[in-house]
DNA sequence: CGTTCTATTGACTCGATTCAAACTAAGTGG
DNA sequence: CCACTTAGTTTGAATCGAGTCAATAGAACG
């Protein structure tokens, strides 16, 4: 459930990587957004498509995936409550991948029009959700290392550390665990291998006692051992008070 | 050698995409830039540096690379002549990976300071910077693609495949060659392989008469056979008159 | 003219995929 | 309420792509 405006998610995405002043809350705060309930797996915005609206996500998760060889799935990132995966299309009009939601999820659209003229007011929402973009862009990046530099083991531990410490900077880490309704054959396509070896993978991470991982919620136990296994570092996530959003999954 | 204004480089990759108004053209023209050689392998911006300034391709070739596991290396993308592959420090103040220069490069640096002062004269400027670092995450996200779900011929293939769109795009295509001073080390660290196994498939590349490499040059045999292997669409670099782009490549 | 970097080749090993199949859980409809 | 379907997870065995180790050959450079 979303508590207050729609929109405050997104503020509250923007306050973890830098303040927010009042007057461009409070744009944001008018910006009119059509809410949409979304099926597990269903294309929220397609490949090909030219939306003349974004899509910020309310509840539930969305991933970017790209096609290749026709039929392998590249589940490039995942998107949390706050995140606007497609603000790309205010300045490139054809979409080059999907959005679609894993597990259901609640998105809002948010005409072009609408964002345009609320930065043309702010300047600070315009560099704000300019740097918004270029943070996606840095979890691309880091997605390329993962992909062409890490053992299979150190991937998946990878993806975990991630979305653990995004949910941590909006608030929505319960207990310790990340509850994501994503199947394994998500994982493995967010990974780069096939089911199975995901499959297996997750039972290593489970037999070294890093993580439970039952159905599809994923408690962290070691949260040093596995950010060692995983080589992970938040730098790029590029988060301020990254030391206190850290805090929960240290302890 | 350059040409006229080194900024000319800017406004040639900026129309490969969309127009350029004149008044732009005059704002980037007048922009000032500080031209700096550098040695093949140079670290021209930091990892963990906080640049002041954006620095602007005007000769040679750029990569950007960020470490995994202190050692492994992944290359994450090219830059040629007219981009600005550290946009991103207008907005995001800590560099997260490397630029380094394949090859002697020549760069322009253009402060912070006279960026910002332009675009705010010029929203068709600030909406085509913006849209550059979009596009460069594009680029990303097929990397990611890549590396993930084509296998080592077809990484490699893809990679000689989006480095000669980009590069005609900008009229640098010659003879239907790239001419880049890579090292097959190199080509490995873009392709998330070994350098010998790097070898072997550009050995295959030659045998199956895809390509002619002979040292650094790259002179590209059979267009379609190899865009077929590569599974290679240019969709993602968002280029206008992508057929007349495409036109040397195909004959 | 030796040193260093780069390209190439061969043999061996191992991680990951493929193929095949069983098992669980959750719906669905008779 | 129970067969039946469907989606997802788990296990096993065989194969193959890619990495490692080792060594040589060539090119570039001081």
């Amino acid at each position: 459930m979303i508590h207050g405006l729609p929109s405050s998610r997104l503020v509250t995405r923007l306050q973890s990587v830098t303040d927010v002043s009042p007057l461009t809350e409070r744009l944001i705060g008018g910006l009119p957004v059509t809410v949409k309930n979304c099926e597990p797996g269903e294309i929220v915005v397609p490949q090909g498509g030219k939306p003349s609206s974004c899509c910020l996500v309310l509840d539930g998760f969305l991933a970017r995936t790209r096609m290749a060889n026709r039929s392998e799935r590249q589940l490039i990132s995942f998107y949390v409550p706050g995140d606007i995966p497609d603000a790309s299309t205010l300045h490139l009009p054809v979409m080059d991948h999907n959005l679609i939601a894993i597990g259901p999820a609640v998105v809002g659209f948010i005409s072009h029009a609408s964002v345009h003229a609320a930065m043309s007011e702010s300047n600070e929402l315009l560099h704000a959700l300019w740097r918004e973009t270029l943070i996606d862009a840095a979890i691309f990046r880091e997605c390329a290392v993962n992909l062409g530099q890490r053992d299979g083991l150190a991937r998946l531990a990878h993806v975990v550390c991630e979305l653990a410490v995004r949910l941590a900077a909006i608030g929505l880490l319960r207990n310790g665990s990340i509850s994501i309704p994503w199947t394994q054959t998500d994982v493995a396509d967010a990974t780069g291998m096939t089911p199975i070896h995901a499959n297996r993978l997750i039972q290593e991470l489970r037999a070294k006692g890093l993580v439970q991982w039952e159905a599809r919620l994923v408690r962290i136990l070691k949260w040093k051992a596995l950010v060692e296994v995983a080589d992970f570092s938040a730098d790029y996530l590029h988060l301020k008070n990254i030391d206190r959003v850290l805090k929960p999954l240290v302890s």
